[in-house]
DNA sequence: TTTT
DNA sequence: TTTT
């Protein structure tokens, strides 16, 4: 099926610093756990009542792992937008396990830093952005969307 | 904590026919599973290769159940917004288990038919759904959007 | 027509103290410049590019006002989400002229305070939320979806 | 300022067939005209009332170009995402005036077919768009999305 | 389990 | 100028 639309945004703030692992491939990995949360008067009591929702977000893209790696850490405010999926694994016992993630890629994801560390609120790709080469195209032409992802070099 | 986003957008197929339940608090409940896909060309063997996500959609408010009560069937193309929300239950041999789902409720959800059986492609909401009285004003001020009401009283 | 969909979302900063003006009707709309920026690396000469866009933003509903009058100012980095609106208008020579704004409502408009003095980087609905009596409901069922907005007693 | 975002999407009916332009670069880019609407009861007369509005779409990047002139054509329903822009020019006086546009670029864009002639409600990337090469693992990449590509070669 |  |  074509014509499908599968995309998830947060704002939120980063549970835990990244953990950063490489594949047998040589490409990297980036997992990291954001928070949203959501808060509002009882109604019956009248009390502030506050859930917060834990989100997995598994990043793809040596860009956007770069950009992680340098800014972003435990507590950091970020806005990131991918899609939904939904991975099968097996427990211990051989039982059939699911879990849902949120998985950016470089063509399909975004990051943007809102805090952090010497950034001023700014986003992640502030800095250096692409160097040329055949990225940099890429990145030229998706600039224009105001998204700030892979543009340091990768 | 305020300040976040926890957002969803979804344009894809009905699975299956929706499953309405009620609650013992009288309010109905719909379950859908949607489809996304992706498809794309295999960089190494020039194959076309396509892959199918599924997603499971939870709807609040009699309003937006209504709706698909109405329109929503097996096969039907829709798109939702809605929030993610995990999920913590007990299996039989009471592990802890976690389900991912797409939440819609009466003010933090949309639903629009893109298909569908007599309706033209146009939405769900496209027959006059609020009747005045006090949801009018909300399905008014919100009708802007272009958003799917749950107008119908709830 | 139903079935359509008209949503903007912008992050970005606030260009100048928001305009909060009275309506005929005692209602109260605050306007907002916002800008968007985004950067890259020329391809040619290879130096760092970078292009400002303004939008105005046009806030109905009185708890949104109130969040915007307590907690924006120039600088202050936000997140919004409204629709496009485009309104004709008569120039001193009697010319149409259309001018393109972004329109947010009670039940459609987010807003959400990303910066700003005191607020920790929190959402501008950090604080006290709703109050009880007829709005209180809609607070309540939209809290879930983790937007700031009117929850300010409005 | 980098940390923006600037996104709109719409679902709507185009207004008239797609004007196709080629500039002095060679590249292509077309022109759209979108309707989107939202109907409410009105609360004093209890009247059911509409409202239409228009944006202005243009598109660069000659995969989605193709995309439009082979399966977009007036009465079409489609789903785009651009970046908003406000373009300034001269009217024959030599006073300045302001366009705001939606647009759609390769990497900041995209456009699902809702509608259509012969596609049965697809989307308009449906088929196999991308050939291999460089932009094959672009197109690889953002598929996942549930994006229409722009990965016909341009 | 949908859809093309 | 679309669509229901």
């Amino acid at each position: 099926m074509a014509g499908s639309l599968n995309k998830v945004q947060l704002i939120g703030n980063v549970g835990a610093d990244p953990e950063i692992k490489s594949l047998n491939s040589g490409d990297r990995v980036a997992n990291l756990r954001i928070a949203t949360s959501e808060s509002w008067k009882d109604k019956s009591t009248g009390e502030k009542r506050e859930k917060t929702e834990w989100h997995s977000v598994v990043v793809f893209g040596d860009g956007l792992v770069k950009v992680i790696e340098s800014y972003v850490t435990k507590g950091s405010k970020i806005y990131i937008s991918g899609a939904l999926q939904t991975r099968k694994w097996q427990d211990q016992s051989g039982a059939d396990r699911y879990s849902t993630e949120i998985v950016l890629k470089p063509f399909n994801g975004e990051l943007i830093l809102l805090s952090g560390r010497g950034d001023g609120g700014s986003g992640a790709g502030g800095g250096g952005q692409d160097q040329g080469g055949g990225q940099a195209a890429q990145t030229q032409q998706r600039a224009p969307a105001g998204e700030i992802d892979d543009s340091i070099p990768f």
